[in-house]
DNA sequence: CGATCAGTCGCAATCGATTGCAACAACGCG
DNA sequence: CGCGTTGTTGCAATCGATTGCGACTGATCG
């Protein structure tokens, strides 16, 4: 078992100083030494098999190339796409992506945000943004830490955020139920304590109240997955005053609700009309396939990561809000109100 | 803009050295020193906001507290599962997950490994096995790290394994076909060089062999893609000789095949029987329903991460195969056969 | 009363790179 | 022929921890 291979060895090798090593091996340096001396660096290099020690070098030059990036819950269909964009990004440059879920927990997510911490993470990428008071946050901004939201954000206004057009997303589904004839529509929306789902939600009340004749209420659903929107669509039915067209909170919500109404003999499209958000993998699958608010999550992530960047270059990073444009998709879930 | 808090510092404002810092916040070492002291050392590195840098203790440990998850696309339903299993051991034992995504390419995949073995990562789980020569893995032979591999082998024999168990699922699948008559059954495979689709395909080669009476074909699938199985159904149907039944290379593979035969008024499973493989998340809420083989992922991820921390404890470390018990979960796209 | 021992703690080397500074040679120029 | 340049390389400090070893202090014991 040979030992690790150091730059003392190839400085050895190559009968030159590790000095000299460590400038012919980094291009940004590489024009002050000889060209014949980095050619003979390099073959004694890659004869020994050196492989350089990045946490020396991070130890030494303050900066690990790595990023941190905390999620809720990577099973949560919307963030495989965003990680992607992120890492797609990251890559190219050299950096790394630690990832960590949190299940939303307080706890987990002070701990993790710790942990990449302790590892020098060069900044960070959170997609757990919640509204009101969130530990991790607070210590986030003690730690002067470059930081980046995603998705989600605190509206505390401390970090930049990239996000989907929310209000427009809305916008959109609403004139497409309108047009359809809809004028009962309610909105199952998500847990207040995500700034989407509220964004959309006030989206929501202030299109309707805008719009002449529709009557447009508003249920929540106890969290953003597929039960929750069974049990909320449930509930709806249960009161015997159901709507023609529903705007879920976003597509897992949908899928239960189309659950919940197929369980009640209720036909989607035709007896009632359901539009999604986010347009997630496999919406386009679901039977019928979602209507949804497409979201480019990877660009999303992308962009977050872009922008994370030039703030770790940069220090001096204004909290803006980018919001990427989102694109209205219609497919089988929507159809024009039924005649009453 | 206060600079970062060494341990020095942290040494001086609680007037000792710092190596008793070190024994103080290292538990492991916190009984040589006295009870007092650990007090004031604690207090002292709270009131300064000392947060140890791991490069600097990895450094000298050699052992970096991480470990690299290569694995070919996280927008492949299968993966979050797994990755979200690795994650769930990882996290409290204090090792972090660097992720990486390669699509496959051997180029990528090459550097990605040897961008993690410069930040030494203390072992890697890999995803991307594939059947024949694979430049990363020779690469991963000689590197000497500690690896694992994750569903899917090498079929080399250099490293450990964790997958599920193909052939049970198999002949699960294929006993649940027979029972309810079919004789005329497909197996929509995926592409050969993946030593799952290649273990499934021989499986079911062999059991349909055993099986009197039976006609068991298999017809290959371009990719492990819903685009690919509704193109390989297409093409099955085009024939005129469509099966009773088709047994999915994967549960994508059967979307697309139910897909192809929506397309062409073909009901399942009245018609036709289908299921899938691996009972990706919302394999339930295909319509219809999928039937399917259930595969622990998570668990697999689990047991992969935990294999990987016993190699690493434990340097000589057996190549062995551990196969997770799969389950079949019958669903609503599967019926008796349609009476000819 | 001196030797031994346990309990604490400090010293200094070490991990593997990066980088400012200085040394040195060869060279051109006035 | 002396001096400033330019090009190339070496020296040594430094990043922030960990850890073997030795030193010191009291206490215990024969």
């Amino acid at each position: 078992m040979p030992k690790r291979v150091t730059m003392d060895d190839v400085a050895k090798l190559a009968e030159v100083h590790k000095a000299t090593v460590s400038r012919a091996l980094d291009p940004r340096t590489r024009d002050q030494v000889n060209a014949e001396t980095v050619k003979r660096v390099k073959r004694a290099a890659r004869q020994l098999g050196y492989v350089p020690n990045a946490m020396a070098r991070g130890l030494r030059t303050s900066s690990s190339m790595t990023v941190g990036v905390i999620i809720p819950d990577l099973m949560n269909p919307i963030f495989p796409p965003i990680v992607r964009g992120i890492e797609r990004l990251l890559q190219p440059r050299g950096y790394t992506a630690l990832l960590a879920n949190t299940d939303g927990d307080d706890e987990v997510e002070l701990s993790a945000f710790e942990s990449l911490l302790q590892r020098r993470v060069d900044g960070f990428i959170l997609a757990t943004g919640r509204l009101g008071e969130q530990p991790m946050l607070r210590r986030a901004r003690e730690s002067g830490v470059p930081i980046v939201m995603v998705n989600r954000t605190s509206e505390t206004g401390d970090f930049p955020v990239v996000t989907g057009d929310q209000r427009a997303g809305v916008e959109a589904a609403l004139r497409h139920l309108f047009d359809l004839g809809h004028r009962r529509i309610t909105h199952l929306a998500g847990p207040p304590m995500f700034s989407t789902t509220k964004a959309r939600a006030e989206a929501f009340r202030s299109i309707c109240a805008a719009e002449p004749g529709v009557d447009g209420d508003v249920v929540e659903a106890a969290a953003l997955t597929a039960d929750a929107g069974e049990a909320a669509m449930d509930r709806i039915i249960a009161t015997g005053a159901c709507p023609t067209a529903v705007l879920a909170g976003n597509d897992l919500v949908a899928l239960g609700a189309i659950r919940a109404m197929r369980a009640h003999d209720l036909r989607v499209p035709e007896d009632v009309s359901i539009v999604g958000f986010n347009d997630m993998p496999f919406a386009a699958d679901f039977s019928p396939a979602l209507t949804t608010v497409h979201v480019p999550l990877q660009e999303i992530g992308a962009e977050a990561a872009r922008l994370l960047l030039s703030g770790i270059a940069d220090a001096a990073q204004q909290p803006v809000t980018v919001s990427m444009p989102v694109e209205f998709v219609v497919r089988a879930s929507t159809a024009p109100v039924h005649p009453a």
